[in-house]
RNA sequence: GGGCGAAUAGCUCAGUUGGGAGAGCAUCGGCCUUACAAGCCGAGGGUCACAGGUUCGAGCCCUGUUUCGCCCA
């Protein structure tokens, strides 16, 4: 094995492996337990950024995991249209050489992009091959494919003869620039500092006026009414007068509306039905008029009069001006307030009303709220439940049209002759009322997230009744960030358990956003992104994706720190060494070595305790995958790996390994061998490629470690009183060490060291084990005391066990240094008893108290007291040397 | 304005029925000791945000306050 582990040539060669030998296809077996995830489609336009880079690590690390436990396990990968950004990108291509999409046409342009797909659109799905994703590429599946469109198709067509899919004439958020009807949670709200214009409108009879506040004065052109609360004396009266507008010089009526708030500005609110979302809503209740004063590029049109031709903002300034020359105005203040923008290109929306396509959406979102309450879905980690709750109970109908070209174009199709609408799940040949074929097909085309609701069954072959959508749902678990659980998770739900009648997927484990290391958000404009690719390139594929998976604890952010991924580098460095040690010992063994492990109780001390610690590892991996603790899963491995066998169990058998003695020989390369072979099994769901690496340097005839059973506890290695008479000995060289350490002397020197230790098994033990002592102390005698004084100018040290060790070190102790330690010790000591005799002193401790914790309390006081007293003994010794 | 969450070592974070405060990194000291200097050994470092309360006992439960983050209006 070479030196160091050369990651770039091992994961190329290792994930063509996996696909040449189809170790990632489901295999359909019958018997086996089902495990399934839908990949989150990427936009077909993306690039791999951190955020696909956590997702798709953590569901690879579960895919494989399930693998390996012998699942039948399936990961369907694929990728989503992304109607608008696609459409972006393409016209931004077409712009290039100087064309607009109306210049192609909708069929040529149409065209275009899946050209474009078929040029372009591999990128991301690449880039998870770079990741190691595990996924059944021969199921790849995209939302505009032949098979998911016709899924579409059929549930539009459902939806509307249920009554659940209607079109109506409503407001809705319109994007002036992407030139299409946006949902509602495809708008944000930014906090912008803006200004509050406080206008003068004249009563009709000329007798006085009221100031009215808005943050959009330009709206003032389409008002249709002012409303006031009913109860709001300051208006009483006023209903009969009505309003003459500035400007526009029309008479509009004052309306009672109880939805007005008194406390905001005047209480006197300006209604435009056209453009505002309650203003919409109290028209609909006063049988307003509604006025549309711009288009839908957000120019002022023919019923904003001279302000037609107009910018909306520039109308706004120009409005602002003219209304202060005719006394209109009454202030201007500035005003923090959110302003609602497309989330894809950032433009201020513009709430208006238009013809559109709706979703009901109660009735489905019921069955979503009935499914997570009975738990049939559960939410990892639970502090979404009450999010997920109150977003269910205020949702509103589904705004479905978009005007755009690239997506699944509506199924429906009206009759020029006589009107009627027809939605099919094919183009209709002829009217079914007038028969006649003059028919013309709605122009909008679908949201993205309308295909994408139907994902975790459309991908699996529905409406079809096929094999793997009885074999493979429900998915298992879907594994997504939390910012999409209402655009995308809640939809699934409620498309899964209407058209399935059972819900898409068991657990939902929303994931937290990657941000840079001082807890910003990434963004190329800040500078702080972190690049998936560059990351690989530097420090490698299996140390990026154990980075992500140590820091993805639930409920927390993520801060992504670069120093990180290079301490989890040096870690497989670590691992890769490991190996290479063992390797070297073990290549000429006998298999026959390795069944030592599974009788643990022939073996000698240091090996019972490692598997025991092997065991005790096993059962927390599990654990932690098992419930998503996804941290914890890398921190028992890092910890395991690192601190226990590589320090403590390799550096114990090395002696072993030298041995002239046959069975220690044996022993020691057997457990070995079989501890690193359960390291590498655990670590292969987070580091698939150096683990592949190192399992097939071993020795023996070796397949492919992704494809071992992942390991079981294995009770018989449960080693309780090995793990204790280890930590004994690991206290004594510790302690050795420390007073070698801290009296500066040069690790060739060799010492003498003393143990003083009243029991006599704990001597006995240490007595066995003496060469081994020494070697690790280097010490040259190591004396076993029952009792004794530990001499005036030896370094002493109290063990966590009980027992004292001691070095003679003649001149060589700091003795300031060691004093200004035991009063540190002394104060620590005494804070500590006086808390644990204030609760033995307190008889309602005694008698409230469970008796083992009394005990154990009785217990620690006797120690604090030895503790004590040897720190004074130490003070005694030391005052004499100084 | 409403809701949710966070506050623990210099930094990033664990701490799962309330019972002796932990890890990684960073810092300091010493080492090329036959896998690894991408390493080894050792050490220092905490008023668990603040103030109350419940309890024999609170980092953990309750109330309030402060600061920060997110979502919604």
């Amino acid at each position: 094995m070479p030196k160091a582990y050369e990651f770039e040539e091992a994961e190329q060669r290792w994930y063509e492996y996996w696909l040449e030998h189809k170790t990632f296809s489901a295999e359909m077996a019958e018997g086996k337990d089902a495990f399934s995830i839908v990949i989150p489609p990427p936009n077909v336009t993306g690039v791999l950024h951190i955020g696909h880079a956590l997702n798709n690590t953590l569901q690879d690390l579960l895919t494989r995991y399930h693998r390996m436990k012998g699942d039948n396990t399936l990961w369907v990968p694929g990728t989503d249209h992304a109607g608008i950004a696609t459409q972006n990108v393409v016209e931004r291509q077409l712009a290039t050489e100087k064309m607009t999409r109306h210049d192609l046409g909708r069929d040529k342009f149409i065209e275009r992009v899946w050209q474009w797909k078929t040029d372009k659109g591999g990128t991301i799905i690449n880039q998870l091959k770079r990741m190691g994703a595990s996924c059944d590429w021969d199921r790849e599946r995209f939302t505009m494919d032949e098979g998911l469109s016709k899924a579409v198709r059929e549930v539009f067509v459902r939806l509307y003869d249920e009554g659940l899919i209607y079109k109506g004439d409503y407001i809705v958020n319109w994007c002036p620039r992407c030139h299409t009807a946006l949902a509602d949670d495809e708008v944000e709200h930014d906090p912008t500092k803006g200004k509050l214009y406080h206008l003068r409108y004249p009563y009709a009879d000329g007798s006085g006026s009221v100031i009215i506040a808005t943050t959009r004065p330009e709206t003032m052109l389409g008002d249709t009414a002012v409303a006031v609360h009913p109860d709001d004396e300051r208006y009483a009266g006023l209903q009969e007068i009505g309003i003459r507008l500035p400007i526009v010089d029309r008479v509009i009526p004052v309306v009672l509306d109880h939805h007005v708030q008194r406390e905001f500005g005047t209480g006197a609110l300006k209604v435009t039905p056209a453009h505002d979302r309650d203003d919409y809503e109290i028209g609909l209740r006063h049988n307003l008029e509604r006025i549309k004063i711009m288009d839908d590029h957000g120019i002022m049109n023919d019923q904003a009069g001279k302000y037609a031709g107009m910018d909306r903002f520039a109308c706004r300034e120009q409005i602002v001006k003219d209304l202060n020359e005719m006394s209109f105005l009454d202030k201007i203040e500035d005003y923090d307030h959110a302003v609602g923008k497309c989330y894809r290109c950032a433009t201020v929306v513009e709430p208006t009303t238009s013809k559109q396509w709706f979703v009901s959406v109660r009735p489905l979102a019921d069955k979503a709220v009935a499914a997570v309450r009975e738990e049939r879905i559960k939410l990892y980690p639970d502090t979404w439940y009450n999010t997920f709750y109150s977003w269910m109970d205020n949702i509103r109908d589904w705004c479905i049209s978009r005007q755009i070209w690239w997506g699944h174009r509506i199924p429906a199709w009206t009759c020029k002759e006589c009107g009627k609408l027809i939605v099919a799940l094919e183009a209709p040949d002829a009217c079914l009322i007038c028969g006649s074929s003059d028919l013309e097909q709605e122009t909008d085309v679908l949201d993205t997230w309308f295909s994408s609701a139907l994902w975790p069954f459309s991908t699996l072959g529905w409406p079809e009744q096929t094999k793997e959508l009885a074999t493979f749902y429900p998915t298992s678990v879907l594994i997504t960030s939390f910012d999409i659980l209402f655009f995308w998770v809640a939809r699934m739900m409620m498309m899964g358990l209407h058209f399935m009648d059972e819900v898409p997927f068991r657990d939902v484990y929303l994931h937290a956003l990657v941000r840079d290391k001082h807890g910003k958000k990434m963004s190329k404009s800040t500078g702080n992104v972190i690049d998936p690719v560059d990351t690989i390139a530097q420090y490698g594929t299996d140390a990026f994706r154990f980075t992500l998976t140590a820091f993805a604890a639930q409920g927390r952010e993520i801060k992504m720190d670069e120093e990180r991924i290079d301490g989890y580098r040096r870690f497989i460095n670590k691992l890769w060494n490991a190996a290479r040690f063992a390797q070297m010992h073990i290549k000429n063994s006998d298999p026959g070595i390795v069944a030592a492990a599974d009788k643990p109780v022939d073996l000698a001390l240091p090996h019972r305790w490692i598997l025991s610690r092997t065991d005790a590892t096993i059962r927390d991996v599990r654990k932690a995958l098992d419930g998503y603790d996804f941290n914890l899963i890398a921190s028992a491995l890092y910890q395991f790996t690192w601190h226990e066998f590589c320090d403590w169990y390799v550096e114990w058998i090395k002696r072993d390994l030298f041995s002239d003695d046959e069975t220690k020989r044996e022993q020691a390369r057997g457990v070995l061998l079989c501890v690193l072979e359960n390291i590498l099994k655990m670590l292969h769901p987070i580091c698939p490629f150096v683990t592949e690496e190192i399992w097939s340097q071993l020795p023996g005839e070796r397949g492919t470690v992704m494809l071992e059973p992942f390991p079981e506890a294995n009770p018989a290695w449960q080693d309780a009183e090995a793990e204790q008479s280890m930590q004994l000995l690991m206290d004594v060289i510790s302690a050795v060490r420390t007073i070698r350490s801290e009296a500066d002397v040069h690790p060739t020197m060799k010492v003498q060291a003393s143990v003083i230790c009243a029991d006599a098994a704990q001597r006995e033990l240490l007595s066995s084990f003496s060469d081994a002592l020494g070697s690790m102390t280097r010490a040259e005698s190591l004396e076993i005391m029952e009792s004794g004084t530990v001499p005036d100018d030896a370094g002493h040290v109290l063990t966590d066990s009980g027992v004292e060790v001691f070095v003679p070190l003649k001149d060589l102790i700091d003795v300031e240094a060691e004093l200004d330690k035991l009063a540190r010790e002394r104060k620590k000591i005494e804070q500590e008893l006086k808390r644990v005799q204030g609760k033995l002193g307190n008889e309602k401790f005694l008698n409230n108290a469970p008796a083992a914790v009394v005990d154990k309390e009785r217990a620690k006081q006797e120690e604090l007291e030895t503790r004590l007293a040897k720190n004074e003994e130490s003070k005694a010794r030391l005052m004499k040397l100084g």
